[in-house]
DNA sequence: ATCTTGCTGTCACCTGGATGACAGCCCGCC
DNA sequence: GGCGGGCTGTCATCCAGGTGACAGCAAGAT
């Protein structure tokens, strides 16, 4: 987000910063992010939003180092409704949302990192959407884990394809990230862990047959055929 | 989007701008938007992706006047899959998105106004992805024309409140909308004109009793009780 | 006046997936 | 060692809603 800015341009901001730290399952208060802008630094942060009634919760964004918790707030004033969840223990930097804001005023040149870092993020939004509107949970899941899956290196561990980010969530996590529960993505990934699709050893998934998974992201209808052993499996 | 710029800047960008116009039900094809950016004078435009191979359809965003027509695509360059189709017959202003974006690198003035309809429709994209994840249908409808009551004028109709952009759409494309298909909206709304919590006449529907639909807005569970009568009314 | 086209209103049927429940496991802790 | 908490793996049950089908109806079009 802040690649090839000018020293002193970064300096300037980085005096502004402050050093926090949170705790791995820390489950931050939305109001907060109205006063400050918190930018990660290491470890993850789940974006969340939940039924109240239901108690089921959607992730809207992972956020990885890098990435800022909550950008919207940078955009305008109005208050947003998001809970965010510390994955791991996390340390960040944030600083007061007004300068942050004045900030960006004073150095326009910073448009040039931040409009594409926003197209981004509006991208992942419409696919979100996109998937739970048009495609099955097994679909959605298969996608999921597609788009991130790490670029390859060809000749080392030959078909096997690390994930970035979401290699050691838990069931639950993932269902939130896909819109649908624990039971259900369970049923999915162990039935891929038999086709030989997926392997997991000590909390740490990767993909061993990419082109098998892509198959799956690719459509509901292509795998209806295989309905009847993917549920009850002998 | 443009308000409160100065004249010669509005000036200078106008003089790049062509005019254009689209037919009712025109469907554009989205190699365009890579090469001009539109911008919504008259009529609306619906932003929808669909499933090749259900046939199904998910409209992302529901654009009228004043509203830019694939704003991401000012942000960066990566290609974006979308297929707008014009509502009405339409008429836009457009430029070549390379003007565009120069034009906005030339006035950083103009971030005043782009970041904040930048954070809105972020909002409208995690709203969307929420409703679709977390509550059924009927709450998603209603949640749907909920946001679309104008702002009500008190002394005059009294209890009747007008919608804007979607008082006269067809079920399809309140279905699309929702994330759902013509019959099960079309049920939805039926049992709300018995219930007398909306109104339609010639092509115009209207809501009649505000505080009924935000009931059914709040939750699934709430009218889990006439379930029995919302289907197979006598 | 009749044909066509597109929308509305209904229904019967079927299934994906949500829910709740419970048995195993692993691991850290006392 | 043995207890407890959190996660995994499975299953039976149930229902919202997707699908296909068809009969009105209204409005142009010929």
């Amino acid at each position: 987000m802040f690649n090839g800015l000018p020293e002193d341009v970064l300096d300037d901001m980085l005096s502004l910063f402050r050093r926090d730290t949170w705790r791995r399952g820390a489950q931050l208060n939305a109001e907060m992010f109205q006063q400050r802008f918190y930018l990660l630094i290491d470890g993850r942060v789940e974006i969340i939003r939940s039924n109240p009634q239901t108690g089921r919760s959607i992730t809207l964004a992972l956020l990885g180092p890098g990435d800022g918790i909550d950008v919207v707030t940078l955009l305008n004033t109005d208050p947003h409704e998001i809970q965010p969840v510390a994955i791991d223990d996390v340390s960040l930097i944030s600083v007061p949302i007004k300068d942050a804001r004045d900030w960006i005023d004073r150095h326009p040149e910073f448009n040039r990192n931040f409009l594409p870092y926003l197209g981004e993020q509006m991208r992942k939004l419409e696919d979100l959407s996109t998937d739970l509107a048009l495609y099955d949970t097994m679909t959605r899941l298969a996608r999921l884990i597609l788009r991130h899956v790490m670029p390859h290196h060809p000749q080392s561990s030959e078909g096997k394809h690390s994930l970035k980010l979401i290699h050691d969530l838990h069931d639950e996590s993932l269902a939130r990230m896909v819109g649908s529960v624990r039971q259900v993505v369970n049923r999915h990934l162990q039935h891929w862990r038999k086709q030989g699709v997926l392997h997991k050893q000590n909390f740490h998934t990767e993909v061993r047959a990419l082109e098998e998974l892509k198959k799956y992201a690719d459509d509901a209808d292509t795998h209806s055929r295989d309905k009847t052993t993917s549920r009850h499996a002998s």
